[in-house]
DNA sequence: CAGATCGAAACATGG
DNA sequence: TTTCGATCTG
């Protein structure tokens, strides 16, 4: 036992006991375990973020460590947040000096203080992938790129595969072996070039130069070797190979004299679902290889779920080849049996989980705050949207479109960007125009030209304009420049004198006219827009308030100052999440959300909806078996996340943009043992010979070919508005209105006490003409 | 030359 | 259904 084991503030035993008391004996192992690097294999459910905090507390209390020498790692803010809290709540305030960020904060945090070392101004910007966008179309269009075969977006894609991969555009170009490989090196080159003219770097690139510091400046690393002797990473499933050096890298080896600092690391290979940007299982399935004498320990036991939930959850991912096993059970008992409904169509989905989340909401069987309706993509929200406005029934939608990620949003953040970091040119080309004053492409491609001839920056290209130095430019682009130039010079003097960030964001709304000319219009979206600006103001304004309230205690040099407007733009470049997840509680809410965004997160009710193969999986996966596992294990997410109650529904035919095709059941439907599922509602019978089973999916008897074409064969319903009809759901109705034609037809039929309801006029809709 | 209009593509997302 | 880019027109 540590020597800290009777400290005098605690009677002996009574805190190491409180750590230890209520944890299972595999997570005790996981908190005790000192010295050779540990995996920690956590189930879904299985009290992961509680042994990480536990682990952080007892080596604070009883292994006698600095809270300075600890840092833990996570994915997402609000992982970095929770963790810093619950571990707060155990050791009190001297928490706050551990390092608990996420990979990007805690990159830019190294990078900012060591920016000198690598030649770089410590004010640097940060690129999310908008703006990393929109500098590539720049670059591809400077070497001529035909932009449809080398779309900026992929072009993107591949630059941070390359990145993930930590591979510079030199070693690229050496590499290349096709047409497409040369191009992209050369974007990636110029790409990076302009990135350093910017001063500026991307996402990708914080964690890529952050390696690189540390595998090129010994006496540096040997800085961080010294100062964090505990390194913890959460969601290591996650981590791609940049991510995966870093950490080595921060751990050290001990060559430096330094010995390597104490890794453990969290993880759940099962709930890997980010593949598609560079994450690689492999990190943890070879955790063992890459750390020989390395210690693994596996939480099997769920506090989540009932079984009935667990067995369909393990029955799933247990498809999956070439897979660790590992077996969630839980002692909570079978519980309620799944829910399974094949509806028509996805209208008549969403109005089978209003239905039943009234009927569960009636009987007191649970409240909206706890219940969650899981997609696969965002675009299915829209149904579920629309019913539940009809019906009154509160809900929110998690994720979409995010507020940083807002037009009007990102364009004040530019204006305050470029005033922060001068030579930011992407967001400086960004608002060169915005509102409209008269600076089009032709006057912005001849200073562009211009500055690239000059070899001098943008902003300085635009002063040299003012002044007639630019060639090609007409007077009137001239006085536009002119103005802009003189707008920005005296928004700067603002930011020299170190007003308050919120103020300089109201000057720019004021003085560009931004606001008002989104006020003057009459599109109720640009009302909105008003609303979300001001709430940036508002933003801004509590960041000031409490950046000069609270002091932060441990602070380091190169950092921005508290409250100033460099560190309110690093915080909105890290920070995503104005809109979080709703505190499924105290809202009392339903919540909506895709399956990636359901991670991490427990409802006692929980509906997965559109389990058609095409839509989950998704149509890209159903050719290639490592997306296809990727897809599973989103299921293995989905199904873990009730702790319940799990309604599982298909619909036989779904229009996406428009065009309806018929789906049959995913195949994952297939996976769940059928004796855990009660079918409300199935397939309905077709006239073919070989009769369908009863369940909502032939589980026996060999799949039906795919009826993609069912649809076209049978003749639309014909009506009228006026008409009268009959609906087996929803009763006696009118018909309102209706559009398009053929397959494509739709009726907007008012049904009186059910509602108004837009269907498709195809076979199979029980609906009948008077 | 700048603003408007038309047309194609998108489908999951952390920082 | 929306958003970005190319083409057309005042």
């Amino acid at each position: 036992m540590s020597a800290l084991f009777d400290l005098p503030a605690s009677p002996p035993s009574s805190r190491s006991a409180r750590l230890l008391d209520d944890l299972n004996p595999a997570q005790r192992r996981a908190v005790e375990h000192a010295g050779s690097p540990m995996l920690v294999v956590a189930g879904a459910g299985s009290g992961k973020t509680r042994v990480l905090t536990r682990r952080i507390a007892h080596l604070l209390s009883e292994r006698g460590a600095h809270p300075g020498e600890i840092m833990a790692i996570t994915f997402t803010n609000k992982a970095a947040a929770e963790m810093k809290e619950r571990v707060a709540d155990l050791v009190g305030p001297r928490a706050r000096s551990m390092w608990v960020s996420t990979f990007h904060s805690m990159c830019v945090r190294v990078m900012r203080r060591e920016a000198k070392v690598l030649g770089m101004s410590s004010n640097f910007s940060i690129y999310d992938s908008d703006d990393t966008r929109r500098l590539i179309t720049l670059v591809a269009r400077d070497l001529d790129l035909d932009p449809k075969r080398y779309p900026a977006r992929t072009l993107a894609i591949h630059i941070s595969n390359l990145k993930n991969e930590l591979v510079d555009a030199a070693t690229a170009k050496d590499r290349a072996t096709n047409d497409l490989e040369r191009r992209v090196a050369e974007v990636y080159e110029s790409y990076q070039r302009r990135l350093t003219e910017s001063n500026s770097l991307d996402f990708d690139d914080l964690i890529m130069r952050t390696v690189e510091l540390l595998q090129d400046h010994p006496d540096v690393a040997e800085h961080y070797h010294r100062r964090f002797k505990h390194v913890l990473v959460d969601e290591y499933q996650d981590t791609n190979h940049a991510q995966y050096t870093l950490v080595r890298e921060l751990v050290g080896t001990g060559s430096d004299g330094v010995p390597p600092a104490e890794l453990c690391v969290v993880g759940d290979a099962d709930q890997s679902i980010y593949a598609f940007r560079g994450a690689t299982i492999r990190n943890i399935v070879e955790f063992e290889r890459d750390y020989p004498q390395a210690t693994t320990i596996l939480l099997e036991q769920n506090y989540r779920s009932t079984q009935t939930i667990l067995t369909a959850a393990n029955a799933v991912i247990s498809r999956n080849p070439d897979r660790r096993d590992k077996r969630l059970w839980s002692d909570l008992g079978d519980g309620e049996k799944i829910v399974g409904y094949v509806a028509d169509n996805e209208h008549d989905e969403a109005q089978f989980v209003a239905n039943e989340i009234d009927r569960l909401v009636d009987s007191g069987e649970a409240n909206n705050g706890e219940i969650a309706v899981f997609y696969r993509t965002n675009n299915q929200s829209r149904v579920f949207e629309e019913i539940f406005i009809r019906l009154g029934l509160p809900y929110k939608v998690v994720g979409g479109v995010r507020f940083y990620e807002r037009r009007e949003v990102r364009d004040a953040l530019a204006y305050l960007r470029a005033l922060s970091n001068p030579d930011d040119t992407v967001s400086l080309r960004r608002i060169l125009n915005v509102p409209k004053r008269g600076i089009g492409d032709r006057a912005e491609a001849c200073v562009s030209t211009y500055a690239e001839r000059e070899r001098i920056g943008f902003a300085q290209a635009l002063r040299d304009a003012v002044v007639g130095r630019v060639p090609m430019l007409n007077p009137r682009s001239r006085n536009a420049i002119a103005g802009f130039v003189e707008l920005m010079d005296e928004l700067g003097v603002m930011v020299e004198r170190g007003d308050d960030v919120a103020d300089i964001l109201e000057a720019v709304l004021e003085r560009t006219a931004y606001r008002a000319e989104l006020e003057a219009s009459d599109d109720p979206q640009d009302h909105t827009r008003v609303e979300n600006l001001n709430e940036l103001v508002t933003v801004a304004r509590e960041f000031t308030d409490l950046g000069t309230a609270v002091p932060v205690p441990d602070e380091d040099e190169g950092l921005p100052a508290e409250g100033s407007l460099g560190a309110f733009l690093e915080r909105v470049s890290l920070v995503a999440d104005a809109d979080s997840v709703p505190d499924a509680e105290s809202d009392g809410v339903v919540t909506l959300m895709t399956l990636h965004t359901a991670k991490g997160l427990e409802y006692p009710v929980v509906f997965c909806t559109g389990w058609e193969d095409g839509v989950f999986p998704h149509m890209r996966a159903l050719g290639d078996p490592a997306e296809l596992s990727e897809e599973r294990r989103l299921a293995y997410v989905g199904i873990t996340r009730a702790q319940q109650r799990l309604y599982l529904s298909r619909a036989l035919v779904r229009s996406a943009w428009g065009q309806p095709s018929a789906n049959p059941a995913s195949r994952f439907l297939d996976e769940i043992p059928a004796e855990l599922v009660d079918w409300r509602r199935v397939e309905p019978r077709r006239s073919a010979p070989s009769a369908p089973t009863s369940w909502g999916h032939s589980s026996s008897s060999p799949r039906p070919a795919p009826v993609n074409n069912q649809w076209k064969d049978t003749p639309a319903i014909k009506l009228d508005v006026g008409d009268r009809v009959t609906h087996d759901k929803y009763g006696l109705g009118r018909v309102v209105a209706v559009d398009g034609s053929g397959p494509r037809a739709t009726a907007t039929i008012d049904f009186g006490g059910s509602g108004t309801v837009r269907l498709m006029l195809i076979g199979g809709v029980p609906l009948v003409k008077l």
